[in-house]
RNA sequence: CGCGGGGUAGAGCAAAUGGUAGCUCGUCGGGCUCAUAACCCGGAGGCUGGUGGUUCAAGUCCGCCCUCCGCAACCA
């Protein structure tokens, strides 16, 4: 037998510093959905997956759990395997760059661009947290504190390795216009354009100030710096350096599958380094859009914001993947940012799915047993809505195989739909159920069932590499059990006869969407408090993942705010006010001035509990009577509708509060 | 002047190399009864953010303006 083609795909490997959400689900999906498409066709696929395990992050989130950093990766990459099994990933390779398979290739790719000389001991300098020891890009450290602890950073210098990655510069500009496919989308290609043309400074690669890495092989004190650790995963995991096999029939890749926020790395500074060390670039990298929530980028931190429940295995449990899937797929365009909800999803599901296909499906096999004994008959006429049928059916996967190839799976789909869509019509054109009542109809009667589980076995092929269970049902259902799925069966027509057709259940059940609606919102909450509850080591922590928005006023400007003049003041005076049962009428010193205030406050306080005590006025207050006396400013007080507390201060009188 | 991306029917999105602005949902009206209250047909609804250019022709190319949003070296 002939080698087959081969196609390579990766997906980024994920960091485990927590579970992963749909967004990651995202991103994994569409490759393999392209990896079982290109595997449909008769590539001799390579699917890669895994994740990136080394780190600070990772190393201080074991101390904290009390474990050691191996035992906490092992935790939540079991659940990520977990993950990729319940959504049915068809991945070849899992890769961990734990796995000693990668450190001593890591330690050979190391090696390589060492002798290269495009590596050289430097200093690192960042700003740097004692405490946490970290380094923090002038970016990530605010106002110079520490993000993770909020203490002051410094300045501070390290000991680092670099890679000359300055010097790729004008050959990477270079590989962008000589090969625009090497980047896609156009708009992420302009942007490393514009980035390398301001200007590319040498990496740092290797870091003393952390030891949970891979050491690097001249110099025992550093462990290697994320990026020369990860990206070569892609050809570690083929076994690149001591077992070639794998190597050089795969590599380089066809596709590296990755998210907007990690172009730079793949399409500046990997094939930097590949060049550096001499080995073929991968043919194409290609950065995708992320899914947002409300117009937020998801975090891990989420595992469902507002209504909108993101964990995939929720979503999984109740509409299963094939109908997660499908939404993911069909709903965002390729490279562009979508927007996240339940409402869309479950309008998604619903339309496309239940009634469009899973009712074609039905309506479909109903007919054939109820016209034909549930055998799929001959075809025996022929007429123009016939032909149009069998020529939209039969011309899709052309179509689709198009827009497959730009990674257009939204468009894709949708060319199987207009096949779909064509069925349905084409069954209101024919009104089988009026052929029916007429013996003299019968052969017509027989051509549109054929015609219809044709082309229902042709969507089926189409449908597998986005959904293979729902394809494998539809053609159990059409008595197609025996046969396999072959890529090529999508463009012929006539190829079933006299398979027994059996009504199953409906394949996509009808959502009723304010009902899902409202019970995913409780999951939300449910979740919500779970994980509250299940995260809190750290009362922090605890308190935090537990917060609920307060409900608050009209939101204020800051020049709102600056409006106010807060004076810090001591009562000198207190007593009852003559005409009012609720009132207390106060001399308050605050500096130079002396003024009267009144507050409503006489059921909580004595003016002997008042007396002497500090308070915060409001001091520009305009001022009002109450009950026949000015008051000239408004006292702070704490209160829950029940019970009030002065809010005091032990500052100087008259000075202002902000 | 840091870099970059958007602004298209009520909503959500599409529109290689410029050539009558499409799709899904919703809405209004009709049809059908095989089917998962589904399916099919038709109508209404857009000066494609604004403005000035290039062109026989601009959503598409160029200038300026308004506006929303990402990124700035460990979030798919």
């Amino acid at each position: 037998m002939a080698d087959r083609k081969t196609y390579y795909i990766t997906t980024p490997i994920y960091y485990p510093s927590s579970n992963l959400h749909i967004g990651h689900t995202y991103c994994t999906v569409m490759a393999d959905a392209m990896a079982r498409f290109k595997r449909l066709q008769g590539y001799d696929v390579r699917f890669l997956t895994g994740t990136d395990e080394h780190g600070q992050k990772i190393q201080t989130k074991a101390e904290d759990a009390g474990l050691s950093p191996q035992e906490y990766v092992d935790g939540v990459v079991a659940g990520i395997k977990e993950l990729w099994k319940t959504m049915e990933i068809s991945y070849d390779d899992f890769i961990r760059t734990t796995e000693e398979r990668h450190v001593k290739r890591v330690q050979s790719f190391f090696m390589k661009l060492w002798n290269t000389g495009d590596i050289y001991l430097g200093e690192y300098e960042g700003l740097y947290c004692k405490e946490c020891e970290a380094f923090w890009t002038e970016s990530q450290a605010k106002d110079c504190k520490c993000p993770d602890c909020g203490r002051e950073v410094l300045p501070a210098k390290e000991e680092a390795y670099f890679f000359r990655l300055s010097k790729y510069a004008d050959r990477l500009l270079e590989l962008y216009d000589s090969n625009p496919d090497f980047l896609q989308p156009e708009t992420r290609r302009n942007e490393m354009k514009a980035f390398i043309r301001q200007g590319l400074e040498d990496l740092c690669i290797s870091r003393t100030s952390f030891s949970w890495g891979i050491p690097v092989p001249l110099n025992e004190k550093h462990v290697i710096y994320v990026w020369l650790d990860a990206l070569t995963n892609y050809i570690t995991a083929l076994g690149y350096s001591d077992e070639p096999e794998l190597y050089d029939k795969y590599w380089p890749a066809d596709v590296h599958l990755v998210g907007k926020e990690i172009v730079r790395f793949h399409s500046i500074i990997w094939p930097a380094m590949l060049m550096s060390a001499e080995l073929p670039l991968p043919k194409q990298v290609l950065g995708h859009g992320w899914l947002l929530l409300g117009g937020e980028k998801v975090s891990k931190s989420k595992t469902a914001k507002g209504n909108d429940v993101i964990d995939p295995v929720v979503l999984i449990e109740r509409y299963g993947v094939d109908a997660l899937k499908y939404f993911l797929l069909r709903e965002y365009t390729f490279g562009q940012d979508g927007n996240f909800t339940n409402e869309v999803m479950l309008r998604r599901m619903n339309f496309d799915l239940a009634n469009d296909l899973g009712n074609l499906v039905l309506r479909t096999v109903t007919m054939i047993e109820k016209y034909c004994g549930g055998v799929v008959p001959e075809a025996k006429t022929n007429d123009e809505i016939d032909d149009d049928l069998k020529n939209i059916a039969v011309s899709a996967r052309e179509k689709v195989e198009q827009n497959m190839d730009k990674f257009a799976f939204s468009a894709a789909l949708e060319d199987i739909w207009t096949v779909v869509r064509r069925a349905n019509k084409y069954i209101d054109e024919k009104a089988p159920w009026i052929l029916a009542k007429d013996e003299s109809k019968k052969a017509e009667l027989d051509t549109v069932m054929k015609n219809l589980a044709e082309t229902i076995r042709i969507v089926s092929v189409l449908i597998y590499p986005f959904m293979h269970t729902a394809s494998d049902e539809i053609r159990k259902q059409l008595g197609l059990w025996y046969a396999d799925v072959r890529w090529e069966d999508a463009a012929e027509f006539e190829m079933m006869y006299q398979e027994k057709v059996k009504r199953g259940e409906a394949l996509f059940p009808r959502l009723d969407i304010e009902k899902e609606l409202a019970e995913l919102s409780d999951i939300a909450d449910e979740l919500a408090k779970n994980k509250a509850a299940a995260e809190a080591e750290d009362p922090v922590d605890k308190a935090i993942a537990g917060s609920v928005p307060l409900k608050l006023k009209e939101p204020i400007v800051y020049d709102d705010f600056d409006k106010i003049d807060f004076r810090v003041g001591t009562i000198i005076r207190a007593e009852k006010h003559p005409q009012a049962d609720k009132l207390l009428v106060f001399k308050v010193k605050m500096g130079s001035e002396v003024r009267q205030v009144i507050s409503g406050v006489a059921e909580d306080f004595t003016p002997e509990e008042m007396l002497g005590r500090k308070v915060i006025v409001v001091a520009n207050l305009k001022p009002r009577m109450l009950r026949g006396l000015e008051s000239y400013g408004m006292l702070l007080f704490a209160e829950n509708g029940k019970r009030c507390e002065i809010v005091t201060t032990s500052a100087p009188d008259g000075e202002a509060v902000n």
